[in-house]
DNA sequence: GCAAGGTC
């Protein structure tokens, strides 16, 4: 007879069976699926890796036909939960049947212990062995053997409060989903869903509210007083005591007051040494966040080349909510391993003193800060892992957490009141001191603002005095990070999920990411403003907090679950009905939206017409790369490739010769013929692009026309003829060959705009010969 | 084809 115990992954169940065993472990695989044998107190123990959650709920098939079930239905249909993971299923109840004790060992949170009741449920199916839970913080040697030796039962309220959590999510978000995509499409036609859900909606409601502020905004006039103030040394400047001023007679007030004066006095100085703290150790929350702030990327992506960095065991575990490193936490080894290459001078400075972490407040008592587990050159890492910006992430994350153990960075702050009369001025000036952590953390530089020593007292002059007129702006788009930071703050999604939220939301087209800011699309706004005036609440963070609310009681032991489920279904089926009856403004405005979009997005990639089926073929881009594509697919597979970099522009009213299905500008270099490949490869290009001629060549019969050479930076003109004649031109400046030809000599005139905005475009006749006598002349 | 939550 044995001890079986399930762990929340494979990571998790070899590092366990490890620590319990000592040492001596075999691995085997049933099914596919590791389990770790080793022997603990004479007895034989088991230990199995589950994949987080392996079972799942879904509405019976019967419920699966979004046409002929009424969502409505849905709301009174209990979901079934089934094993989704299969392989892990039959692996349990082979572990089970031998089993004469079984041990929940799961992360120590609500998921974890639901998962850890999905092994529970399929083990009860062949063993009515006893089952107990191992609970622990940390996956240390002292915290694991100290779970194993004090089990305690599984808390069956917590495990609840998650089971609740997924059947009032799933309800909301199928009813809502259908709802909303069904009642669009008897009004236009479409094939794209349309979803609602309790965290990618409050996260679209966020960039939502922002774009509504942007659009509302009024702009307000008002002024504001600055002076340049000179010493000998240096000239600093200063800003009236008022700030922005509302009112423009104010202002001119101050300002008729003092504009003539020539002296003014340093008031007051003062001088501070502030210091700026390291950051915290890196949560989750925190890396993604920094991540998209630094170095521009999208949080699945950021998350997804962490998992990898994890798996290869260059970093830690990726999915923390924990800042802080526990008392134990071994620094030291990993430091020494960073004494070499080019984090040595920081990792040497730190084991010269007394490593002291900056720590955060936040411990979600599962896995330590992200950190790097050990020291790894660009070429490990880009040997080891295959995604681009994998060294960025390791390299930030290397960097964050040596920056997390060196001193503060020290500034000294000065602060100047300069007198103009009785009006005062405000200066502030800013040197660093000692850079400290900022040494190894490129990420965030702060630049000096130099004042010039000066004493209180000291005279001054006035060099300059102005009052000028401005307006306020309007609040900025959200940026990713800041999007981040409002879900966490709400409650929205978790460290694991927050990413995926936001990619729901720009696969469904509500918003997308332009940089490190974010946009919401039409469809979006016109979702959100439509939901808005029907629903309100499943636009704010609120719903999230209700459910969430709901369930803590369960796991209180305050509600029961059945309860909790009535309660939660009441809520929805209230807003359903908020819903459904504003069901006409929201189809026109949403059927409005999406014909203008699918139009618009038509229209900007149509290619042309398909030589096999007579359907449009249009430009089609995806994550892996664009091509041009049939829109009868899949029944017609005709389909081309484009080149891989450059951005396309797709040339309407040029006709490729050869036959290509269209002709597309790539970059600002070179042409493409769908389907034919570059331009510049084919004998027809003159006929298609025939070259610019801009006047008779003065030693044949030829013409005289442009050659362009952009990679060699080079222009001038020549003979079509070949005959050797040319003819320079200006190198610098943007050149057009104009329609209107010189009186004198019949050649085409051209125009040159040079780059400096201050000079005008210059218009002259192409025959250098001819404009150079007129110049004379 | 719907959600959100785990993890590979």
């Amino acid at each position: 007879m044995t001890t079986v115990v399930f762990t929340e992954k494979n990571k998790a169940a070899a590092q366990i069976a490890n620590i319990l065993a000592g040492g001596n472990v075999r691995c085997s695989s049933i099914g596919g699926v590791a389990v770790y044998d080793l022997k603990r107190n004479g007895k034989d123990w088991r230990i199995m890796g589950l994949a987080g959650h392996i079972m799942g709920y879904d509405y019976p098939a019967e419920f699966n036909n979004w046409r002929e079930v009424d969502p409505k239905v849905l709301l009174d249909t209990p979901p079934v939960k089934n094993i989704t993971r299969a392989q892990f299923g039959s692996a349990i109840i082979n572990l089970a049947k031998d089993a004469d004790e079984l041990i929940l060992a799961c992360d120590f949170d609500r998921e974890g212990e639901n998962i850890g009741f999905e092994a529970k449920s399929i083990a009860e199916k062949v063993s009515k062995a006893p089952v107990k839970r191992a609970r622990f913080s940390s996956l240390s040697k002292n915290e694991i053997n100290r779970a194993f030796d004090n089990l305690v039962e599984p808390d069956e309220n917590m495990a609840m409060a998650a089971e609740a959590r997924q059947i009032l999510d799933l309800k909301m978000g199928a009813a809502f989903t259908r709802y909303v995509t069904l009642s669009v499409r008897e009004r236009v036609r479409t094939k794209g869903v349309l979803s609602i859900g309790p965290c990618q909606t409050p996260t679209c409601g966020f960039v939502y509210d922002r774009e509504r502020a942007i659009r509302d905004f009024k702009s307000k006039d008002f002024w504001k007083i600055e002076a340049i103030f000179s010493t000998h040394d240096s000239d600093f400047k200063g800003q009236h005591r008022g700030g922005n001023i509302a009112e423009q007679e104010k202002a001119d007030a101050i300002f008729a007051k003092i504009k003539d004066c020539k002296v003014a006095t340093i008031a007051k100085k003062s001088v501070k040494e502030t210091s700026t703290a390291p950051p915290y150790p890196l949560n989750t929350t925190e890396f993604l966040k920094r991540a998209s702030k630094f170095l521009g990327m999208s949080p699945e992506k950021s998350l997804e080349i962490a998992e990898q960095l994890y798996l290869s065991g260059f970093i830690s575990y990726p999915r923390t909510e924990t800042n802080k490193y526990a008392d134990d936490f071994e620094f030291k080894p990993i430091l020494v391993g960073f004494t070499k290459g080019e984090y040595a001078e920081y990792a040497l400075s730190i084991l010269s003193g007394d490593i002291v972490s900056k720590n955060g407040k936040k411990d979600g008592h599962d896995h330590p800060p992200i950190h790097p587990i050990r020291y790894a050159s660009k070429t490990d890492i880009e040997k080891t892992i295959n995604l681009s910006n994998a060294w960025k992430i390791y390299d930030f994350i290397a960097r964050h957490f040596l920056a997390n153990l060196m001193p503060p960075a020290l500034f000294e702050k000065t602060r100047l009141e300069v007198a103009v009369e009785d009006e005062i001025f405000d200066s502030m000036g800013s040197v660093q001191k000692d850079a400290g952590w900022l040494r190894v953390y490129p990420f965030e530089t702060k630049n000096d603002k130099l004042l010039p020593l000066v004493d209180e007292g000291q005279n001054v002059a006035v060099k300059k005095i102005t009052n000028t007129k401005s307006k306020t702006s309007p609040p900025k788009k959200l940026t990713e990070a800041e999007l981040l930071t409002l879900m966490d703050k709400h409650g929205i999604g978790t460290k694991a999920t927050a990413p995926s939220h936001i990619a729901t939301n720009k696969k469904r087209g509500y918003f997308e990411t332009k940089g490190k800011s974010v946009s919401i699309l039409e469809t979006g706004f016109t979702l959100m403003d439509a939901l808005n005036n029907s629903v309100p609440i499943l636009v704010k963070p609120d719903i999230r907090g209700r459910i969430e609310a709901l369930i803590q009681e369960v796991e209180d032991g305050k509600k029961e679950f059945e309860a909790s489920l009535v309660e939660g279904t009441t809520l929805i089926k209230e807003m359903y009905s908020q819903l459904s009856s504003n069901k006409n403004e929201l189809v026109s405005q949403l059927a409005g939206t999406i014909q203008d979009e699918a139009v618009a997005v038509d229209k900007k990639n149509y290619i042309g017409e398909c030589s096999e089926c007579g359907r449009a073929l249009h430009m089609i881009t995806t994550d892996k790369g664009r091509f041009v594509g049939c829109t009868g697919y899949p029944q017609c597979k005709n389909s081309y490739s484009l080149p891989k970099a450059g951005a396309i522009n797709i040339l309407r009213s040029r006709k490729c010769k050869k036959g290509g299905a269209a002709v597309v500008k790539v970059g600002n270099k070179y042409h493409w013929a769908v389907g034919i490949g570059p331009c510049f490869n084919c004998e027809m290009e003159k006929e298609c692009f025939p070259p610019e001629i801009v006047g008779p060549c003065p030693k044949c019969d030829g013409d005289m026309f442009l050659i362009d050479i952009k990679s060699k930076n080079t222009r001038f003109l020549g003979c079509t003829k070949r005959c050797g004649h040319s003819q320079s031109l200006p190198q610098n400046g943007r050149l057009t060959i104009l329609k209107q030809v010189c009186e004198k000599c019949g050649w085409r005139m051209i125009r040159v705009k040079e780059q400096d905005k201050d000079k005008e475009a210059r218009e002259f006749c192409a025959n250098r010969v001819c404009a150079q006598s007129s110049r004379q002349g």
